[in-house]
DNA sequence: TCCATTGTCTGACTATAGTCAGACAATGGA
DNA sequence: TCCATTGTCTGACTATAGTCAGACAATGGA
């Protein structure tokens, strides 16, 4: 990444917070503190309990408290008993609540069209494409990849959504006891790695690799969750695996693969895997893919630490 | 604009205010107040004046004041006298607020690079390019026009500008003397009228209508600043214009232009505007064009209020 | 039945970000 | 020389957004 980018990067901040500050300030202000709006809308049409409140406003409880009774005073909501749990609380927003609710909704929503609204049909639908390019790469930026126990819970919910797609989009279907094996036991250190790739806290994709020799490994299991495809993840979790297999002194990786998986044939090809004759006699597999060489070449992308760069612009603190 | 355009944004809104909100609360918080932070920002490396301060940050004096103290007594900041106006006080900042400058940027940066980072080459060219893209439409629609007196410093710059800018581009070069008239005077209603597009306060365009009969005006003076091309002010110009002459019952516009201005052309031809015989001798004409009809046609593009809709949905008030 | 855990609330704090009136000094034309 | 204006500062406020310890009630296994 050259200091170009993290000029256009600070630059674009910049601009935005200026912009949407605005909204934070002037939009939802009107009257009402931030807090009590964040609450008001957190708490919505159907109501929440306190306690998801909490988690998901990352708020004190005890403020929380405080801003839930200012509502409450202001005939805005109304709490009670959960029916569930004696211990919580649930708010659901009073008739008038909901009218303050749909009053914020249309400030928001008139902020929104205000920045369209100068803009001509042509510059609007490039906003439009643009910013929505935007989001989906910072949530792509957001995406984390750990190693993981593939007996965990999220780790099983991968495999079986990979397993579910597999057998949706095989001619043949799947039914993983006829495939070769990858048993949990198979992809924790040393024998292998299995790495579970999230966005918000929620399992999006997997990968994992089976330790088969003193200098070769191979890959399985890799799948992004259809949601959250075209932003680099399978990439990222092959690299991964990758830097793993270097580290642990292996020097070849070996896959198979179905012709129906069109997109990982092109990941792994663009990978520098070359296809080879069948090494094994896997019944759904199509393409049989390996690397040679793995500690030879700087191994294709890693991730790297954000490399520091020295300049002596004079930047503006808020978004910057 | 659909409702589907106001959801991308706000949906936008809400990623970007999120993600960047860490940075103003994490990254440059450390230890110092976001005020502090700004002020010290703002002060910068070749010092400003607390008058400037005030001004670019919009701060209560007696807050600045505060701030100011706070950051001297810190040891990062020192007052004195302005030179030339003995009221003024010019804040410069110590060598260690200096220090702190170079640990603020750098955090700022690494903010900006902490976004790049996890993306792979081809995705990171992607999310500059559409950070540059939403960056300059958000620019675009902070841009405003207003109908002002051309005699006004605005005015007469933006006029100078596009004088010279005709100058340069012709190949007989422009001197404004030989040109068909358009004086100050008959730029003013009823006779005429002049419009300045700013951006930011600064002027960076201008477009002008003559009355020539009953039914007739003439357009004149279209020039929008290099710097904000693009982003669809001549458009907008135009179409100011073109309501003006609407509503003022005007139903035909004629223009000329030089063969060496190609985009206003494309522009006229966009906008309906059809080429005709000479209507007069300006020597630096080319090209005739009028636009007829107007009262009939609902005219290309007018800025419409934003329109209200009405969803359901439940949104942050962060951002949304 | 006991008791650790969970969820909520209250009281007592703090820091930040401001607002507003008025004092005071310097300035720059009339 | 006068005096309105400009720029800065001080004192006296306020609202918002939070933190933290501890009280209390309900829950759900051991």
């Amino acid at each position: 990444m050259d200091a170009g980018q993290i000029r256009q990067v600070r630059h674009f901040n910049r601009a935005v917070t200026r912009r949407i500050g605005v909204l934070t300030d002037d939009y939802l202000g009107r009257g009402r503190s931030l807090g009590e709006a964040r609450v008001l809308f957190e708490i919505g049409r159907d109501g929440a309990n306190v306690r998801d409140l909490r988690v998901r406003l990352l708020l004190d409880s005890g403020y929380l408290s405080r801003l839930l009774r200012a509502l409450e005073k202001q005939g805005l909501a109304t709490l009670r008993r959960a029916d569930d749990d004696g211990r919580m609380r649930r708010a659901t927003l009073t008739r008038k609540g909901l009218r303050e609710l749909d009053a914020l909704d249309r400030r928001s929503q008139d902020f929104a069209a205000s920045l369209l609204a100068p803009l001509g049909g042509p510059q609007r639908e490039r906003m439009i494409a643009a910013m929505g390019e935007v989001e989906r790469l910072m949530r792509a930026s957001m995406v984390t990849i750990d190693p993981v126990d593939p007996g965990s819970a999220d780790a099983r919910a991968c495999i079986e959504a990979y397993f579910r797609e597999l057998d949706a989009r095989f001619e043949t279907g799947f039914d993983s006891t006829r495939s070769t094996s990858a048993d949990p036991g198979e992809l924790v250190p040393p024998a292998g790695l299995f790495l579970i790739a999230r966005l918000d806290g929620q399992p999006v994709g997997c990968g994992a690799m089976k330790v088969k020799g003193r200098r070769l490994g191979e890959i399985k299991r890799m799948w992004v969750a259809p949601s959250t495809r075209g932003l680099g993840i399978a990439q990222r979790l092959l690299a991964a695996l990758e830097k793993y297999a270097v580290e642990i002194g292996l020097d070849k990786l070996q896959l198979d693969t179905n012709r129906t998986l069109r997109e990982a044939r092109a990941l792994y090809a663009r990978n520098g895997y070359v296809e080879v004759p069948p090494y094994n006699t896997n019944p759904y597999a199509d393409h049989w893919f390996e690397k040679r060489g793995l500690r030879q070449r700087k191994s294709g992308r890693v991730e790297k630490k954000p490399r520091r760069i020295r300049s002596p612009a004079n930047q503006s603190p808020t978004g910057c």
